[in-house]
DNA sequence: GGACTGACACTGG
DNA sequence: ACCAGTGCCAGTC
């Protein structure tokens, strides 16, 4: 286990409820801004699910992973959904609503 | 140590 | 605006 990594769950846990950030806001946090590549192995390895809500990560299309993990792209709707987090109708979360920005 | 892979992002046509 | 190609970083073989 990495500091790369203590650090990506560090920034995924910073995601306020209601809000999501993409794999490159992570890279951002982490200090390698060109990392988004890397956050996405990070959360696959997702050593820690429960307190990691991978949930909140999305792609800059606001869109998820094909293969994803915990039960299918239904379950992550939901989940933020249950956050208060707008989705489009086309399936994808409304990032120019809920796009987490670290501003402190 | 080198090469391939992977839940992405950006630029160019 | 959309599709294709390239760049990046860390991990694993």
């Amino acid at each position: 286990m990495s500091a790369f990594y203590d650090a990506v769950y560090r920034a995924v846990e910073r995601i306020p409820r209601g809000k999501v950030a993409t794999y490159g806001q992570i890279a951002l946090l982490c200090g390698r801004p060109r990392a988004s590549r890397a956050v996405g192995w990070a959360l696959h390895q997702n050593p820690l699910p429960g307190i990691i809500p991978c949930h909140r990560v999305v792609n800059r299309k606001g869109g998820m992973a094909p293969a994803f993990a915990f039960g299918g792209p239904q379950v992550q709707r939901g989940l933020l959904e249950a956050e208060g987090v707008p989705f489009l109708p086309e399936g994808q979360v409304d990032l120019s609503r809920a796009l987490w920005t670290p501003d402190f």
